[in-house]
DNA sequence: GCGTAGATAAACAATT
DNA sequence: CAATTGTTTATCTACG
């Protein structure tokens, strides 16, 4: 059986001749007359929204800088009446727009897991505190506030936080105050060593302006737009068709609201309107975003939240060899990411050892055997300052744009997660 | 096929 | 004593 995607969408590349308009995006066309922009207008928010990409890529400008030009250029867009000619554009096969959600759901998020690794999520979260330190309970509590996913999620989840607390050398414990009782357990907080390597899992975020995903070289050929999340498996196995998205994709996403945060990131200008045009808005918005690379040498599949994975979870880092293998891709980042890694590790010499030391187990040597707590207890220490603005914006765009990328990722997992159980059913 | 990374589950000890 | 916290191990999946 095929996957999800009726074939109709399937078929469709929003780039194969489907655009309406020379000149401009193939993504979008006008929409209805009575709210439709012109066509020039539309090209030039197009263009806008591109040139503000490559402006945060060529400038290197701050991810709070990128936010600021591309939120303002959304909010514009999200009044231009411009429509995607994208398989969404058909409501009879859209389940999506048969629920008519807000866009303000879908840009906040939807009720489901974020591509985001746990210890980036522990990583925003001790970030996201006054001390820049949290005890395991307001952990907890600060991931069930900004990803509802987890209030219904299996219970595990806190096993993994604190699984991922453990044995993530990013995180270390905090000499508890014996004044202040914050009752059981310690507090956590980020490793000055190894905050660089959670800083850069941030920047190779999508949607920021150094993530490889908007900045990889390309080897596919342009005209065919990444999906709502190009990142997924779905699009790497299937063409890099655009996906629809699926019924209830976006439901409860209005719990996710991540303004205020970081006080100096604004919020998304999106106005929450229920039409269901806005919610193609966003996602075309979205689709835009991946699809800034437009020119044909860049375009290249972004990563999913896998990639994310590459410098955080249990390991901020990898070893050298994957380092070249994947990190290579962003050549946009301010630093390469040997640089990052030296500097990471105080260029003490410590790449010197057969392995990375960032994990706290799986890289410990054979003739360490101390037990782990042991030898954390010996290493246990002050909290860091936290006067590293640059973690500051990434981290803030990454929990800004959280939302959206929830949702966009959730977009992508079901329709690939249904693809993969058809698979199977098929098989069976 | 292999190694690595991450997620998840589970067992268990320590702490409150 | 129960609940929470912290540590460790094992297993599985995905990916390069």
């Amino acid at each position: 059986m095929g996957p999800t995607m009726p074939p109709s969408k399937k078929a469709q590349s929003p780039s194969s001749g489907a655009s309406a308009s020379q000149g401009m995006s193939p993504l979008y066309r006008q929409g209805d007359a009575a709210t439709a922009a012109s066509e020039a207008e539309a090209a030039d928010l197009s263009l806008s929204l591109s040139a503000s990409f490559s402006k945060a890529e060529d400038e290197e400008l701050t991810s709070l800088s990128w936010l600021h030009e591309s939120t303002d250029l959304l909010n514009s867009f999200s009044h231009s009446g411009l429509r995607s000619v994208s398989p969404l554009q058909d409501p009879d096969d859209d389940p999506l727009l048969g629920d008519a959600h807000s866009a303000y759901d879908l840009a906040a998020g939807a009720n489901r897991k974020p591509p985001y690794s746990f210890s980036c999520l522990i990583f925003m979260a001790i970030e996201d505190a006054p001390n820049k330190r949290l005890p395991v309970k307001d952990i907890y509590g600060w991931i069930l506030e900004h990803f509802p996913y987890f209030a219904s999620a299996p219970t595990g989840w806190k096993n993994s936080v604190r699984h991922n607390l453990s044995l993530n050398k990013c995180f270390k414990k905090v000499d508890k105050d014996r004044s202040q009782s914050i009752g059981k357990g310690s507090l956590w907080s980020i490793d000055p060593e190894y905050r660089h390597n959670l800083i850069q899992a941030l920047k190779k975020t999508p949607y920021h302006p150094y993530s490889p995903s908007l900045t990889t070289p390309s080897t596919s050929p342009p005209t065919i737009p990444p999906p709502l999340w190009s990142g997924s498996p779905l699009f790497r196995k299937n063409g890099g068709v655009l996906l629809q998205v699926p019924r209830g994709v976006i439901q409860n996403g209005a719990r996710v609201r991540s303004q205020a945060l970081f006080p100096v990131i604004r919020p998304l200008p999106v106005s929450p309107v229920g039409s269901r045009t806005s919610a193609i808005r966003l996602v075309n918005f979205a689709t835009v975003a991946l699809e800034r690379q437009d020119s044909p040498s860049r375009y290249s599949p972004p990563p999913c939240s896998e990639d994310l994975q590459d410098d955080h979870t249990y390991s901020t880092a990898k070893s050298p060899s994957r380092l070249c293998s994947s990190q290579v891709a962003a050549p946009s980042s301010p630093l390469d990411d040997d640089d990052i890694i030296r500097r990471s590790l105080g260029g003490a010499g410590a790449l010197a050892g057969s392995s990375l030391p960032w994990t706290k187990s799986r890289a410990r040597g054979i003739s360490d055997t101390l037990p782990l707590k042991k030898r954390r207890a010996a290493t246990v220490e002050k909290p860091p300052e936290s006067d590293d603005e640059e973690m500051k914006e990434a981290a803030g765009s990454l929990l800004h744009l959280a939302g959206v990328r929830a949702c966009l990722n959730n977009i992508t997992n079901r329709t690939a997660k249904g693809q993969k159980e058809q698979k199977e059913a098929l098989r069976n």
